[in-house]
DNA sequence: TGTGTCGTCCCCCCAAGGGGGGACATTTCG
DNA sequence: CGAAATGTCCCCCCTTGGGGGGACGACACA
């Protein structure tokens, strides 16, 4: 059995929704919202297996309230629901933590197999979706990945943490007067890193931790 | 009538796919290759709606070919079919101009309902696929339009094809290399980028480029 | 208690990169 | 036509970065 949470500000579509969803013996609504906050306050206490997310809803809207949701219960899973198609809503809701993003104009069959798909811990995307995000991604997503994943394990933290602060553009200077010690300590975790990675210099580095979407939480990273 | 063309270098499955597309009404085989030159060739005669093409083939794989395809006749639309989930082939597939990107366990009435909607355009990812591609989105599609597009306009073509590769890894004397020309000139392309953008070193350059969605086109950056 | 990992720091050396010029041929364009 | 932009190449000089070591204290884990 799916227990499903539906946060939707729109009372018919919230009925439409429930029907469609109970046609499926397999899955149960266990609670309805009508607000982000209610959705966000009625996920923790239900604990439902799926979470449906209008993105538009007074209060707090269905990216925001995903952005709570997986912050404090990364179990959840969140499908967002929009008639829109709109960039900021996609990148938006995934970048959020969703786990699926489909279209309002979905057929209930779509619907209902989305639901089941979600629930199993994959994930989904309306097709015209998709369109969008693997243009965003060939767009500005490097050639293949490295293929070596494995090695940033390697990594202890703080050779991760000299490595963002490289990738974030930072001399190793830089570096040492930020973590407050010697640029020659920067030098050998440099050095490390360069070396475990199998890395030629620190523009290869720069590469591999954007590649590997590590990033820098800088606000630094200044041009000159 | 949809019609499509099967590329894979095994016998059976190329058999298995005939019969289970051939049982759709509108879906018409018009040809079969078992290389990556084959099925390239056999395109660009056959002229299908969709490409059904595996990764793993003798003489040009599923990707090159695909790259090939999509560069030489931008109407062909490809759907990638794969054992794996390599993130390799996905993402490269995918940067490579794929608009799909199946696993071969997916059952066949998926598999009709994921030729269709390529053929109408849309595109279509495996659901642990999307989980890949979602998780890479997010990880390194940055804080939205970097705002600051401008000063990309001040590069020359030339410039601007030194940023790339320069953005690829390349030491300066790898990008003369390249473009046959001396180091001495790859400096004076490097210092006029870095005093255009304001920027302090290549290291910095990279970034600029990684977060403006400017990429290589390179086979190369090569580990050392 | 020893062995290992981690983080810190040091040395020397040399290659690579960047800053400041200048020069000259082609092409573009007003 | 003459001026501006572009791409090519050169010089000198100095800073930065990377490679190869070695060392030592703190802490964990067996």
């Amino acid at each position: 059995m799916t227990t499903v949470l539906i946060a939707d500000d729109d009372h018919l579509m919230r009925a439409g929704l429930v029907a469609v969803l109970e046609s499926d013996q397999e899955i149960e609504v266990v609670g309805q919202a009508a607000t982000g906050r209610e959705a966000v306050a009625l996920t923790r206490r239900r604990q439902p297996d799926v979470v449906l997310m209008d993105v538009q809803m007074p209060d707090l809207d269905g990216i925001a309230a995903t952005r709570e949701l997986t912050g404090a219960s990364p179990a959840a899973r969140v499908l967002i629901l929009t008639t829109f198609e709109e960039d900021d809503y996609i990148f938006g809701g995934l970048r959020a933590g969703a786990s699926g993003f489909l279209l309002k104009r979905t057929r209930p069959e779509e619907l209902i197999r989305a639901v089941h798909t979600i629930a199993a811990g994959e994930s989904l995307l309306s097709p015209s979706v998709t369109r969008r995000v693997i243009d965003r991604m060939a767009g500005h997503a490097g050639p293949q990945i490295p293929a070596d994943q494995s090695a940033i394990e390697d990594l202890t933290p703080r050779e991760r943490e000299v490595l963002e602060m490289l990738a974030g553009g930072l001399s190793n200077a830089e570096i040492a007067a930020a973590l407050v010690i010697e640029e020659s300590t920067v030098k050998t975790h440099v050095k490390r890193i360069l070396m475990k990675l199998e890395l030629r210099d620190r523009v290869q580095a720069v590469i591999f931790a954007y590649e590997h979407g590590l990033r820098a939480r800088r606000q630094d990273a200044e041009r000159r």
